[in-house]
DNA sequence: TATGATTCGGAGGGTCATCTCCGAATCACC
DNA sequence: GGTGATTCGGAGATGACCCTCCGAATCATA
């Protein structure tokens, strides 16, 4: 899966910062953002950029890789939480504040979409986020009706935040209070419209590119 | 301010069908997508695309503007809502039902930040959302440590589910359930964290590209 | 330090998008 | 229908970007 680290010192290093700077210029100007801006940035030449990246593909797919690893290093402490709602509430606020933090991820998720139409961004975190709902659910501090479908896509709401640029990001707390407290289990709640959806069914709806429906059904 | 309605019939039909694909097309592929492609989608010639909108720039521009003009005509049922919740409800409900419909906004949105920094996305609209939520707040119906800018933001992230394409559109309204079941006033509620915003500095905040501040302060 | 292998830099060919230009076509008006 | 003004269409000049190539520089190893 992964290429050979190379065994020379100046390699890993440009490896590295050509990275740290394609993540910056993606999050400004998204993925089509020219290569020869990333290598001035970089400070090397457009060779080298070619020389760790075959195209611009393979540097898209080596970000989703890394990204994906920072997210299963966050699942232990989410999963391991003390009660089901803390749970929730570190899945949420976690998550968020990483996307917010990485906003370079929407255009490279967008783009990973076109590379290669069948990757499930993050499919293998589907189940445990099942197990968390059906956990804060079983004690009753979750609202039985929201499904673990809802929360990610909540956390894809929370994370567009970043958007703001890092100056905001001490403020989007207050969103995600806000529905947290629209997530506790109260006795007088109308229950969500429309109907639940699983990880795949979700999946292949976000991925379709057919027309919208019409307006208002 | 806008520039003159040509009196040939041709040019009136082919300025509105370079618009409609426009919307599309920038939806699709942003706002840095060849025109020539907008010229062949739009049957016309490319010098036709060049005749009505000098770069693209002023195409962008335009749809802004339109876009403003269709959320000037939302605004009067909102505000004529029966009770102050209901004002809010529709506030949200229709504001994000505009913005999932039309997912060429953002890219523009964007765009229109780097054509012209002091730009001020809708601020004619600050003043009816802050009467908006005050009077909700005096009928003790939506909890009293929201802002206006607390509302608009919940509307940007709940609009941003038009990004997973129109298919799941008839489901986003369980995230605004959500979000609605989390504005409500309740008395035993915590307040929600930090400063609540005046429109101002959040509009001097969300467009300052300084450095972000230390994650976890 | 010497040596061979690996990587770097940046000039340049090929490709694609932008925008101009002007003869041909279309329109409003009479 | 005739007429002058406006608009259309698309070929082509200009410029930007992608990616390759190879002599020069750097590195690991001994």
């Amino acid at each position: 899966m992964n290429a050979a680290v190379s065994s020379r010192r100046d390699a890993r290093r440009n490896h590295e910062k050509l990275l740290v700077e394609a993540r910056k210029l993606f999050a400004e100007r998204g993925v089509e953002a020219p290569l020869d801006e990333l290598a001035v940035r970089a400070g090397v030449g457009a060779g080298t950029v070619y020389r760790h990246f075959p195209n611009r593909d393979a540097l898209v797919r080596e970000l989703y890789d890394l990204g994906v690893g920072e997210l299963r290093d966050l699942a232990p402490e989410i999963l391991a939480a003390e009660t089901g709602w803390r749970s929730v509430e570190l899945y949420l606020e976690r998550l968020a504040e990483w996307l917010a933090n990485a906003p370079y991820v929407p255009a490279v998720m967008r783009r990973m979409g076109e590379i290669d139409p069948d990757y499930r961004p993050g499919a293998e975190f589907a189940e445990p986020i099942d197990g968390l709902v059906e956990r804060a659910q079983a004690e009753g501090s979750l609202r039985p009706d929201v499904t673990a479908v809802d929360l990610a896509v909540l956390v894809d709401m929370l994370g567009s935040l970043g958007q703001y640029g890092g100056t905001y990001l001490p403020y989007w707390r207050r969103q995600l209070a806000i529905v947290l407290d629209g997530l506790r289990a109260r006795p007088d709640l109308t229950p969500l419209p429309g109907a639940g959806l699983d990880f795949d069914t979700f999946h292949d709806m976000s991925h379709r590119k057919g027309p919208r429906p019409a307006p208002g059904a």
